[in-house]
DNA sequence: GCGAAAACAGCAAAAACTTGCAAAAATAAT
DNA sequence: ATTATTTTTGCAAGTTTTTGCTGTTTTCGC
């Protein structure tokens, strides 16, 4: 393995995790522990990354902003967002999930945008706020800790009074045979009930996540009518999905 | 878990409650009290927060002398919150509305307290979801893009079905002739709802709020339980509401 | 004041870091 | 192709840092 790899691999492990440990890394490289810690001691030379006792933090580390500090990932939701804020128009009514992705699309909203959204995530609630123009209606529920999203009956309930125009379902896991999945029974039932309360259903994902599958099914992929990623919609990774009725973006 | 990670959760849990005690640190973090103590001692030379006996808490949270507006309103939230704090007990189901004084009362709450608050504010809910202990069900409904709070039908709808022990108002105006008074009429709507779920009504505001009136009447005097400001409960400021059966804390 | 809780100091084990060095690999030169 | 040179890598010995534990001293609430 060379040692740019190794590089460009700890990179991406810091930005990711905000943290690794020396050992973990000696251990999924496959080298000895020395040759791992003169590449973070060099990386750290470079500042790409800050060099702690034990391991290696990124530089936003000690921020205490909610974004991850993965510069690359978050520059594919940025571009997600910008092509999901393609497809909406004025005086829509729409339904947002919660997720970081979904979170780039309430923050890069144009500010004349005039839009109707409901949502159960107390974080996209809280993004789209800062726009004038757009009216937000929170579900409310019980909020789980974690993801500081409503979920329960009372949220269902609501949604099966709705019909509205699009609902925009952030990450989840995706793939082609197994459709929509995730790992929260309660989120699941709160993001059924939204595909059922909309007319069509939008889905965001990074490429990172295609093919991969969770322990619940949210819906199959005949139940999705557009998939927004990072790549191009002519990507072979795609080709997975074409088979279905769905706009790719 | 490396040093770097645990100072980083130490001065989360500062700025956000204000204070933090060494146990409950050395608790969840999973390690030794000594540990927890040499990482306070380091933050604390740092300047990065204020140790105390017992614990830390952040800048500015004792300091009651500076007579800079701000921080002087701010510790007497804090006071108003320390006392409400005592009304509390495990078990509990209840009720608040939004305001910075609020925001105290969820920030300071106790670790360990066991609760189950219904909210109709995003602030407050996403304070009170740091506590792993506060069961938090929000009650949706359109939100105001000021004040970040939801009203309109819908929360009083939901709020006609709940009988809960205790409502907590934040500020508003206070008078002992005009009672409860608000500025915004849909915000009326949602907290008279919420003392008519509610068994008990407690009212916190600083003294500066004392005998103001505003625009539309929430409720009188008689409907309030208990009246929370940072003086003492004997100040001659008090007089006025000493009249109507409840108590001043 | 008194007793309990918290802070402190010193110590020892474990983990992590440093340094020097030699083998291995890659690169350059003949 | 072979040799020489440089770089990289792994190892071992020694040092430093971290961490939990032991008493002892200090602090705080009553």
């Amino acid at each position: 393995m060379l040692k740019e790899e190794r590089h460009k691999y700890i990179l991406d492990q810091v930005h990711l995790h905000h943290r690794v440990l020396l050992n973990d890394l000696s251990d999924s490289l496959n080298v000895s522990i020395d040759t791992v810690r003169r590449d973070v001691k060099e990386l750290d030379k470079e500042m790409k990354l800050k060099k702690v006792h034990g391991g290696a933090t990124s530089f936003g580390f000690m921020t205490f902003t909610k974004d991850d500090g993965n510069i690359y990932l978050k520059s594919k939701k940025i571009l997600i967002a910008e092509k999901t804020i393609a497809l909406l128009s004025d005086g829509q009514v729409i339904l947002m999930s919660g997720g970081t992705t979904n979170m780039e699309v309430a923050k890069l909203m144009p500010e004349k945008l005039e839009l109707t959204v409901f949502t159960p995530s107390l974080h996209v609630a809280m993004a789209l706020l800062d726009h004038e123009n757009v009216e937000v209606i929170f579900l409310g529920g019980k909020l789980l800790h974690d993801a500081k999203f409503a979920v329960g009956g009372t949220v269902v309930n609501a949604l099966s009074q709705l019909r509205v125009d699009m609902c925009i379902l952030g990450t989840g896991y995706l793939d082609a045979q197994y459709g929509l999945t995730e790992f929260d029974w309660e989120v699941i039932q709160v993001k059924q009930a939204m595909i059922r309360a909309a007319k069509k259903t939008v889905i965001l994902t990074v490429s990172d996540k295609l093919h991969s599958i969770q322990k619940y099914k949210t819906c199959d992929m005949t139940a999705v009518h557009t998939l927004v990623t990072e790549l191009d919609p002519s990507d072979p990774l795609l080709d997975a999905f074409r088979p279905f009725d769905l706009v790719l973006m």
